[in-house]
DNA sequence: GGCTTATTGTGTAAAAATTACACCAGTATA
DNA sequence: TATACTGGTGTAATTTTTACACAATAAGCC
């Protein structure tokens, strides 16, 4: 990354825990180093943070190199600034993570800074690079607790998807098998879940109903849940 | 604007929100600034992090120097990175907040970088400094949040509290009317307050329990509540 | 001492939310 | 048409939350 220490002072960065689901399995976003330090490590996609650039934008561009997304809610959960946490000097970190539906017809493009990109499962992680295990644990039980009082995974799912897979992702990342009759009505009573006069297709067993999520429905029952001003 | 903006790629700060309580009121510790910018404006208290200290260590020190205090339990709650928050070039902050109990014995020392420091209201606050404004309605978002599912709140009441002084606490933090007897029934409930065998002195009416704070038993309850490892 | 005043301290019933639990329905395919 | 597999559904018991009112107590004052 930086070569030239002694110009800077201080330094910061922004790095993403940038979440997926594929194949019942809650998967996250990685690449493979391609300079020293932590060469061929695997690590959390990040980036310094230009001068001219607030860090919100600053997470907005990084995700939008390293994936081709845009406009994805992201959302900061933690700044790391341990005195050592990076080799080459004092670099504070600002944390976010993302939900996004992987999308297997975009291919994730790797960018000048890395080998490649790749979905992981968080499940059987090799040890990262820098302290970017501890980061992804932060910002995995923080995606635990938000899920517990906020319903956000309809983030994960392709547009249409039915109540079992949304019920699966709810227990990859809570880590627990949850009743099937008392899901479906809790979720059902929230009310932002529409019902589509549509099937799954192509399943060797009895097809689901499909169902969208209604992002309107959605920001009025949920809005009212947020801070207050003052 | 901007002087001395070649020095310094970049640095960043702390910032400290710290809740009080007295007089039945919610309050924050501020600073008068003795500097430009922002002169003789009311400040949260903050200072730059050393290079050689981390930043949680900062924290700490900046508390500790603005109040005298060790141990003070303080949480990160936001980073706040925009381009032009700083008249004096990019300075990112990491805010914190912590709740502490307003000591009358104890004199806030104002330090080197104050005109004075001084508990203030948060209801009628003035603009502050910088987008010190901004800090605090986070700060205080996330105490109210964070308070409806974990009862931090005794950390801000003296040793011996009465459940209504408690009760008090929490309806100036949450900005809402509690019902007395559910209050009580709940927070008796948790099983971390601890009845003593006194009483209020000096009140010109009947006298109420005093109570304590178990910190042993709240542990034990609230520690598996917290975030799961991996 | 007894009256006034202000606050403490207590219980119960109704409503709402959460939990536990099992079987028939539908579709693909063998 | 039988088999294998997943989808879809309801109810009762339990727990949690809410709503609500009055007697007990102590100080101050007359």
């Amino acid at each position: 990354m930086k070569e030239q220490l002694i110009k800077f002072e201080s330094e910061f960065s922004i790095d993403c825990v940038i979440f997926g689901f594929e194949a019942g399995e809650l998967k996250i976003l990685l690449i493979e180093r391609k300079n020293e330090p932590f060469m061929d490590w695997l690590a959390l996609p990040g980036d310094l943070v230009e001068n001219d650039e607030g860090i919100e934008e600053a997470a907005e561009r990084i995700l939008h190199q390293l994936t081709g997304l845009h406009d994805v809610h992201m959302e900061q959960f933690h700044t790391f600034g341990a005195v050592n946490r990076h080799p080459r000097g004092r670099i504070i970190t600002v944390a976010y993570y993302a939900l996004i539906r992987i999308d297997s017809q975009r291919e994730l493009k790797a960018g000048q800074f890395a080998k490649r990109a790749l979905w992981h499962s968080v499940n059987d992680l090799p040890k990262l690079a820098f302290d970017h295990t501890e980061i992804f644990k932060t910002g995995f039980n923080k995606l635990r607790r938000r899920l517990s009082y906020q319903p956000i995974a309809y983030e994960l799912l392709p547009e249409k998807f039915t109540l079992t897979q949304l019920q699966q992702l709810y227990e990859a990342i809570l880590n627990k098998k949850l009743d099937k009759r008392n899901f479906r009505k809790k979720m059902l009573s929230y009310g932002f879940l529409k019902e589509l006069d549509e099937k799954q297709k192509n399943v060797s067993f009895r097809a689901a109903k499909l169902y969208k999520f209604d992002r309107r429905k959605y920001s009025k029952i949920f809005q009212s849940e947020m801070g207050v001003d003052i």
